[in-house]
DNA sequence: GGCTAGATAGGCCGATCGGCTCAATCGACG
DNA sequence: CGTCGATTGAGCCGATCGGCCTATCTAGCC
């Protein structure tokens, strides 16, 4: 009957407060993970009812993990917990399978409430759930529905560890022209002017990570 | 007896698992803040005896406030609660007169055993810790104690802001030479080679802010 | 009174950036 | 079979970057 979780954030203190949190709520935490791999590996094992999902994390991403499980897990239903709100991550999130989003400065009592939800299982959840919660955004934009390509995302993340446009291009074994054409369409799909603030917004969005 | 502290995180939702963890360990909240000002401005009027402080927040960031509270709330014994370990984060902490430093992926076990080691109150736990923790992290490099002046961070969170060079300068009154000059310091300091990079390794440090 | 550090500002120059256009290849989808 | 998106690559060019130099002014420190 209670609901069997997982969760899955990478830092420890955050899993602890949040385990304690929905134990009491009623659930059932049957692992934690704190990376997505680890959570993908979990949550084929454990086969969980729930997963609670922070987006920006080392190995892969939130997102990345909850495309992952949709196909290897299909039975999990996962809610996504992250600290940004950008309309952006909130859209990836649901695209990727997510059925709910939520803040990471929200009360255990709304991460609870929303929890129970997903579990008691209104199928088009998901769909309110996007619509109620980008109306509530400022974003009055067309919602480009933007994403980067894989690689794409691979050229962003060596420019933020780093690279300049030629050691990417040597790291990917593509020319430095290529590079800054990637850099282009990147520009274009992120709405940035330069590198600076294209490696700003995609942390912002959790495509990328911060080593 | 028992010792009165300040929660200091701006996510609700660690603060409260915080809460509960340090509670049960013994410990009375007497307050939470969102931010460095409100935090600085709890600690006058609440005069805990502790404080558990987070360093990436809006407004005013923990080293800063921790910085302040040392002025207006001498007794008030701060502890660094962070994501991110980088030495120089750690050297501008305990250099602005934080006792101890933790981690976001400790246990909440070490928390509270941080905070009863603080609170008990060994006067010069700050040099052990200093020592001991630096000697554990891997860097071997003179430690060369860098940190950004006051101009230098306004430039560089203008940068993070979205701002070009000129629009830097427009902002600040003054001419695009001039911040040049100031990025030059900076990627000395922060031994970056391009505004990307440096940004970067600032929001690492908790220098400035992702908005 | 000197010395240092920070903030201000300019010149110079080679390297790089970002915008623009064009094109070839390849897999997927209908 | 044609079309689309992703990936690869190129040329051109004005704008900007980052390194290096000098210089002035202020504030604090010994």
């Amino acid at each position: 009957m209670t609901p069997r979780l997982l969760l899955v954030d990478d830092h420890k203190l955050l899993r602890q407060g949040l385990r304690r949190a929905v134990e009491e709520a009623g659930f059932d935490v049957v692992g934690e993970a704190g990376d997505g791999e680890e959570a993908v590996r979990l949550a084929i094992e454990l086969q969980p009812d729930l997963v609670l999902m922070d987006v920006t994390m080392p190995v892969l991403d939130g997102i990345e993990a909850t495309r992952r499980m949709r196909h290897s897990v299909p039975e999990a239903r996962v809610v996504i917990l992250t600290m940004h709100g950008e309309e952006e991550t909130i859209a990836r999130a649901l695209r990727a399978g997510a059925l709910a989003y939520l803040l990471k400065d929200c009360s255990s009592d709304q991460v609870a409430e929303t929890l129970h939800a997903v579990a008691a299982g209104d199928t088009d959840l998901s769909a309110d759930l996007a619509r109620s919660l980008l109306a509530e955004l400022p974003g009055p934009e067309p919602m480009v529905a933007t994403s980067l390509s894989q690689r794409e995302a691979e050229v962003l993340q060596l420019f933020a560890d780093g690279c300049s446009t030629v050691e990417v291009g040597q790291r990917l074994y593509i020319s430095a022209k290529t590079v800054k054409n990637h850099l282009a369409s990147i520009y274009e799909k992120l709405d940035a002017r330069d590198r600076t603030q294209a490696v700003l917004t995609a942390v912002r969005m959790g495509i990328i990570r911060l080593n």
